[in-house]
RNA sequence: CGCGGAGUAGAGCAGUCCGGUAGCUCGUCGGGCUCAUAACCCGGAGGUCGUAGGUUCAAAUCCUGCCUCCGCAA
């Protein structure tokens, strides 16, 4: 069971390992784009080119998801990213229980976006935890925990794909280990636990009277989605990558100090974040010296 | 038919309302200045103005269809 990139990554290795998959669930297909078209997630278009059969219940609490899973009879179900709490007669209908795969080390970061707010909140690094189902939010008892940097530059996008790849080859350690009747369960610490909510638009609206460090975070941990934006003359101006500067200075949060060939450096909190690339409303991303040469955008100026 | 913005030189933009010689910043090429330079000065190349029609003596500009890109909403 799994709906984004994410869980396909798992969905392929778990087919390449030549485990026998009885069936495959995915969140009903859904409107994307401007033109609303409505577009399979990409754990169904793949489960579509492997063959394999694909159910899309809308609930999985009316009695039918249930009845489907026991005609499929698995011996154990795999969830990663899937967006739905399963119900207790799913979770204890297999012979082997649910397993999850989730992105982060928990019991930090429990929830529906832990790779962004990894970064969001300046961890240094994360992981993947396999870890059996209950019936709370990421709350299960652990499995397998593996541990990975977060570079300082480096964004959701790119911790994304790199975490991907971890939870495949964590998922099939873990399927090895429960076969072998090896595995170890590790109740999670509850007093540690934090949660890493869904992300909205508004989750990356910059805040620049935060330290550059946070602004920077927040960029790079909303990249490629949603992007962390703010206001410029009543226009979202969204700011797709930036550098730490130690430049200090006495203007409010958010005043442009400078811009020109050294880039357009912003004053925050503290310190101050240089705008290497950007995208305005109605335009294509591009770098801050593209930007500057059809775009006045003089030193004093407010983002907001 | 959800709302809106946009396609003009390699890049980013102005010009469009009010039709009449294609403009700005950057890059690029050549030359100059300089101990030197990504700095400064001079000069050059580079555009069927997204596309197909229409109106007109004349269309980047007005009208219509189509294509593509982007922001919002979902």
């Amino acid at each position: 069971m799994g709906t984004p990139d994410f869980a396909a990554e798992c969905l392929r290795a778990l087919c390449e390992s030549g485990r026998e998959i009885a069936g495959v669930f995915s969140q009903p297909d859904k409107p994307k784009g401007r033109k609303q078209v409505l577009t399979a997630p990409p754990v169904k278009e793949l489960a579509q080119s492997l063959g394999l059969s694909v159910y899309q219940p809308k609930s999985l609490r009316d009695g039918e998801a249930l009845k489907i899973i026991e005609d499929l009879n698995p011996d154990i179900i795999v969830v990663v990213a899937y967006g739905r709490i399963l119900p207790k007669e799913l979770l204890s209908f297999p012979k082997y229980g649910c397993i999850n795969i989730h992105a982060s080390l928990l019991p930090h970061l429990r929830g529906a976006a832990p790779i962004n707010f990894a970064i969001i909140g300046g961890d240094k690094t994360t992981g993947i935890t396999s870890m059996y189902m209950d019936e709370g939010l990421d709350t299960g008892d652990m499995l397998i925990r593996r541990e990975t940097d977060i570079g300082p530059d480096m964004t959701a996008g790119e911790l994304f794909s790199k975490l991907s790849k971890m939870g495949a080859e964590v998922l099939l350690e873990t399927l090895d280990a429960i076969e072998a009747g090896t595995a170890v369960r590790t109740p999670q610490d509850e007093s540690k636990a934090t949660y890493a909510p869904v992300m909205t638009k508004e989750t990356g609206r910059i805040d620049f009277s935060l330290p550059a460090q946070r602004v920077h975070d927040l960029v790079r941990g909303t990249d490629p989605w949603p992007g962390a934006y703010c206001i410029w003359e009543d226009k979202t101006l969204k700011i797709c990558k930036t550098k730490v500067r130690d430049t200090n200075s006495d203007k409010d949060g958010g005043t442009v100090l400078s811009s020109g060939k050294n880039g357009i450096v912003v004053s925050c909190g503290s310190g101050a974040v240089e705008i290497m690339e950007l995208q305005l409303q109605g335009k294509k991303r591009m770098t801050a010296r593209d930007f500057l040469n059809g775009n006045k955008l003089a030193a004093g100026t407010k983002l907001i």
